[in-house]
DNA sequence: ACATTAATGTAGCGAGCGCTACAAGATATA
DNA sequence: TATATCTTGTAGCGCTCGCTACATTAATGT
């Protein structure tokens, strides 16, 4: 008569990972306690029996949503380490795969919450910025240090900037900035 | 009959410096009717008597902020084109001075929004940015005209990379990027 | 078997939201 | 002065929000 649940920390994850679905596919902005007790098949009572309060609830999703993106980032790695400018190539064009759509509009998302001086988000945007730094520096090639890291900076510096120009609709400049050259 | 005209709309425009000076400081999310009518010095009920709906007072609001920045940017323009790298840096400084820290906030709250599929706002964006590219070819110097579409991309690009860094507290790694080569 | 605790449903509170109905003062026109 | 129109205040509607009180059922330990 009774359904068989998994137990609570796995019943909690379960949820999570529906949470995870539903503010990658619809955005924070769309994000109710009722329409993410929906998403993840339960109620707004439920996830406030298992997180503390709503930004417990979002932290934990975020966290989930950004385990995900580690793994298809290292998935995408480039198989040898690149000159900036292909890589900065390889990348944007990776970014504007569909797979990885609905982390870019996230991203956009939290790092305009950041914008206005919300602590929680402007954490969560450097925390995960740091990360991009890292992953990025490693699939640099180039010799000397100081200019390593340095080009790992500008690296994040453009595909941000190339983010920020797909989300509005100007992908024409960001193909003219670093299609092939002529 | 013109004069009544003439008397509202000034009264129209008054307000609507009111709640440029409101997005501005607060940002359109904490920007409900109540808040930008106490901001304009009114009352809901008139913010909804001078405009049809609050789509059309953000709009007229945006409008309103996008004409001071247009001004503000001929101000600061530098004195003669600059090549790539050089405009990067001055840019870089101006747009992290307190006058325009706002105007970025805001502009990468519209990205935000425009991120997940708001056709507003990524309507809006994407004027405010052809409107950036525009001007920003205007400063570069360089003579091939290709190169010279090509590098006005990149500066935009760019310049929106370090909007979007700052205001996730990664200032640091802006400056890693464009400061003095070593 | 019984007691305790864990898990879940139901219902609703208080606040804020965009927006509107209604009436009344202010002003212009006849 | 009388009337019509422009402008404004008061009040509140219907809705969604995060969150909670209370009750009940399911599972577990003794």
């Amino acid at each position: 008569m009774s359904i068989k649940f998994s137990k609570s920390a796995d019943r909690r994850s379960d949820i999570l990972n529906g949470l995870a679905d539903h503010v990658l596919a619809h955005g924070l902005i769309a994000s109710s306690l009722r329409a993410l007790a929906k998403a993840a098949g339960t109620s707004d009572r439920m996830l406030l029996y298992y997180f503390k309060d709503k930004s417990e609830i979002i932290a934990a999703t975020v966290e989930v949503v950004a385990a995900r993106m580690v793994l298809h980032m290292n998935d995408m790695a480039s198989p040898q380490r690149l000159p900036l400018d292909a890589l900065v190539r390889h990348l944007a064009a990776v970014l504007s795969d569909p797979l990885f759509r609905p982390y870019m509009r996230l991203w956009l998302e939290i790092a305009g919450m950041a914008a206005r001086d919300d602590p929680f988000y402007t954490q969560v945007g450097e925390v995960i910025g740091r990360g991009f730094l890292t992953w990025g520096a490693a699939q640099i090639a180039e010799e000397n240090e100081g200019q390593h890291i340095r080009e790992a900076a500008k690296l994040l510096i453009m595909i941000e900037g190339i983010v920020f120009l797909n989300s509005i609709g100007l992908n024409d400049v960001v193909q003219t900035a670093i299609g092939n050259p002529a």
